[in-house]
DNA sequence: TTATCATTTTCCATAATTGGAAAATATTAT
DNA sequence: ATAATATTTTCCAATTATGGAAAATGATAA
């Protein structure tokens, strides 16, 4: 998965429904690598690897409060995606602008603290 | 890879620059295999694979022509990734329904034929 | 039929991903 | 300092992905 292509890192971590289950439960509200781990039939460990390859990706990212970490979904991020889709589907193109204006007013309000 | 989730199958596909590459081709004009071959620094054996994964994942779809396999883009699977970003960023989810139907409508004259 | 062309498949070696178990790190509590 | 808690890392084995080379398939042309 070495590749300079920041889509790549994306995609890839996108491709395994446990990661996409834990982005699901962060689009609710950030939680804690423990709290995570508990939804799934993992050890810490696994989901802790699991979550860094969702960090790396630049889907999520952390906080320390004590000794445990926060998770919270990187909403920035999907904008690279969305435009990747638009650029495949000329037909959503046309909306893209729109969407783009959009989310540039609207998307800070979303983000409650970074 | 082997997960019956289908979003599974999609974003492993995207999750290569080179599969991502063929897709940009195929979202201008269909193709042929040999003619997207030509783009890469590849065997035909290898393009051909990583085309059987596009196709696996329902991003593209074949029609024979002779000896000649042409691949073309199906539009229609991205609605199912622009649902799954949507879901995860709310503040797109309002702009869904109306992206929706503004495909419903008008998607069909992007297809040219299938 | 034989030859050629376009594509796919098989075989194989190499590399990457996955997750468990246990050790390591970091932080807080006693 | 010692113990407990939360998380990460290391080591390891099993599985999967990757692409080259060459054989196999399928279609057309001579």
């Amino acid at each position: 998965m070495e590749n300079d292509n920041q889509l790549d890192g994306i995609f890839f971590a996108l491709s395994d429904s446990k990661r996409r289950s834990i982005l699901t439960e962060l689009s609710e509200e950030s939680k804690t690598v423990g709290e995570l781990a508990k939804s799934f039939d993992l050890t810490m460990g696994a989901v802790s690897k699991n979550i860094k390859i969702l960090e790396n990706a630049k889907l999520i990212y952390k906080s320390k409060s004590g000794r445990q970490v926060y998770c919270h979904m990187n909403f920035d991020i999907w904008r690279e995606v969305a435009k990747f889709i638009a650029m495949q589907t000329k037909f959503w193109e046309r909306r893209l602008n729109e969407l783009e204006s959009f989310i540039d007013t609207q998307a800070i309000g979303e983000k409650n603290g970074r």
